[in-house]
DNA sequence: AATATACTTGAGCGATTGCTCAATAATGGT
DNA sequence: ACCATTATTGAGCAATCGCTCAAGTATATT
């Protein structure tokens, strides 16, 4: 995984994998069917991780508005010595991948998952009236899974700790103010 | 570029770029050195476009900041059939190339002239009055840079035209209410 | 201990990669 | 019209790509 989340999939050749797996081509090949598949199987972890983490964000924060708050100022600690890379790899690979392949299609369903984790949660959020009875969950849940995919990239250039706080923040206080506010 | 848009670097082979371009490898090499400087130079190239695109549209528009927010809400009409990809090239790259390679310097160079692009023409919007005096331009061009990195991101998975606007129309509103509060 | 089953090995396959270079064609100056 | 210069050609190089498979090694069953 950290192979392909940092060098990403064609970078990525099966001597690589080799050494990292520690696994002849032979083994490799009766384990998983193809590079291909073994991608495939990596996103799969990848995201699964990925909707895990955010469920026991939003379980675990004061509420779930808060959380996704949380989760977007935590953003600006993102550095490149605890993960293998600050991008997110299913965005990096959504980029990667043919416009109409099926790993693309792959990807884009993994995607969704989680903007309906997210809008989810914020239909919690209005029932515990943190969120207007009457606002578009989906489409605020759509705005954060962006700012995530924004911050994300910019987190990939930014050099200047400082300046990628303040993004975070003015991020995170513009959802609590469309919270506040109906959609 | 339309090769390297659309497939990336790595995915673009040389026999791709030779029935493109209609030249042969040797001529390929006596014009560019290698497929990397090749590269590197469809990159200036794009970036100088994408530079002209945005000096245009501030030029043309009616104010600094009606100009960034109608590109905001334009970015919901990217088609594929219009360009090679609905994706941003430079954020595609940015994505592909190695962490501490010279590529990823060379793109984070451009990617900081278009936001200090996009920060001179707020520094216009505070003499005009259109933006408080005490903004901090910088920081908000920042925030509109994320905001386009992560819709063009949306952009390649986004399948719904009318969700596509309306995220557009979020966060072009957006601008415009963190433009009128100081920051 | 003998046998059946499952996993691993690594040499090496054909195809493709980025790229070179001697030979050839086109161009421009006089 | 001539030659010097510049540009193009394309066969093919070494290296690498993703991948296969017969042979070998470990594990489980009896």
């Amino acid at each position: 995984m950290t192979l392909f989340w940092t060098k990403g999939y064609h970078a990525t050749s099966l001597k690589d994998l080799e050494s990292a797996l520690n696994m002849k081509p032979g083994s490799i090949y009766a384990a998983f069917q193809s590079k291909e598949t073994l991608f495939r199987t990596t996103i799969d972890r990848y995201a699964a991780r990925m909707a895990a983490e955010m469920q026991a964000l939003i379980a675990k924060g004061p509420s779930p508005l808060a959380a996704l708050q949380g989760h977007l100022r935590g953003l600006a600690e993102l550095r490149p010595c605890d993960r293998p890379s600050t991008a997110c790899m299913m965005v990096k690979s959504l980029l990667e991948v043919p416009q109409d392949g099926e790993l693309r299609a792959f990807i884009t369903a993994h995607l969704d998952r989680v903007e309906q984790g997210i809008g989810a949660a914020l239909e919690g959020a209005k029932a515990s009236g943190e969120l207007p009875a009457d606002a578009d969950a989906g489409r605020l849940a759509r705005r954060i899974q962006t700012y995530i995919f924004g911050l994300k990239v910019q987190a990939q250039r930014e050099t200047d700790a400082g300046r990628m706080r303040e993004l975070c923040e003015d991020l995170a206080a513009e959802i609590g103010r469309a919270a506040r506010s109906r959609e």
